[in-house]
DNA sequence: CTTAATAGTGAGTAATCACTTGCAAAAGTA
DNA sequence: TACTTTTGCAAGTGATTACTCACTATTAAG
């Protein structure tokens, strides 16, 4: 990957992070870039394989998010893991998950399979500590952590690090 | 309000739910509706101000569905009203909801203010019920509210009533 | 009936859209 | 060195964009 190739997937991910996939012109990723607006399409193809690029980066990226919860034997640990999940975020990375978080809704792209090894970890987590009811339990906490995760990124007054804390005390972890 | 500007209005309702604000031009929905293009712009001014008037049924409506909540007095009732709300929706409206939620994140409007009341409702239930913190566990109601319209507005496999049924017995209501 | 306001049309507008093309500079590769 | 491939740019393309304008049809009040 090219200086230049990655300048225009920088540029796009903030640009379709801060003013949404179709507002947001080839012709403007150029000009941030500082390259042509050929040289999107020489790399990427059209607009939309652009955003391919972006997803397929998203998607490897909340695979990485995933490992360190999954691969907890302590089925305490899996959920305190999990809901603490959205803290370790980094701001700088804020544009990026937005885009995400966005695109869920102007791709109407299905979140479920995204999520699927996150519901597995934790329903067998709910399972293993007894409760009657785990894989509801597990859907509870990961649209908990979704709704977390939308109002940050939304820019909602809420205090995502007192929910959690308040969640953590909740479940007794 | 003139037949044809409700056919301009409901047209763009099902336009920008299914599509999207941006990826909607103003000749569809007026192809749409069945009138000229022209139409749009003598009654709404222009294509944000058409935004704006669907923006505003949303309002009223949401504002419509907390009445009910608010105005109860049993705190018990207060919760389960709360939890139980987005079960009520008919699914004719579904496009209207998706635009609501669809345009939170496009637009950047925070829907803090909107669920204040409710909030406070949620607030004083659980403060009535001796519940330790009170104004968390209104917000996570709130959360959990949201994400299952989101769910189920996205075309989550979610069984969003089994989640209001498991969160009611949570709560013992 | 006259008059004025409103509702509605259809053919424009300049600007912008995603995308293409021709060509040159650079970078491998032998 | 000579040749091929990749990288990059500038100047286009036709289509579509939001929006305007000149005009007509309809309505309603005096």
């Amino acid at each position: 990957m090219t200086e230049k190739q990655e300048k225009i997937l920088q540029s796009a991910l903030e640009l379709f992070a801060k003013e949404g996939f179709h507002a947001t012109s080839t012709s403007k990723v150029a000009k941030n870039a500082c390259v042509s607006e050929g040289l999107i399409f020489r790399h990427f193809g059209n607009k939309e394989g652009l955003l391919s690029a972006i997803l397929q980066l998203g998607e490897n990226r909340i695979k990485a998010l995933f490992v360190d919860i999954v691969m907890e034997s302590d089925p305490k640990e899996v959920i305190r893991k999990a809901i603490l999940m959205t803290s370790g975020i980094d701001k700088a990375d804020y544009d990026f998950w937005k885009l995400q978080f966005k695109l869920k809704w102007e791709l109407e792209v299905s979140s479920d399979k995204k999520m699927e090894p996150l519901k597995m970890a934790l329903t067998n987590a709910f399972n293993k500590l007894g409760y009657e009811e785990p894989e509801l339990e597990a859907n509870l906490i990961i649209l908990f952590i979704d709704g977390i995760g939308s109002a940050v990124l939304k820019g909602s007054e809420l205090d995502s690090e007192e929910m959690m804390r308040f969640l953590i005390k909740k479940y007794n972890l």
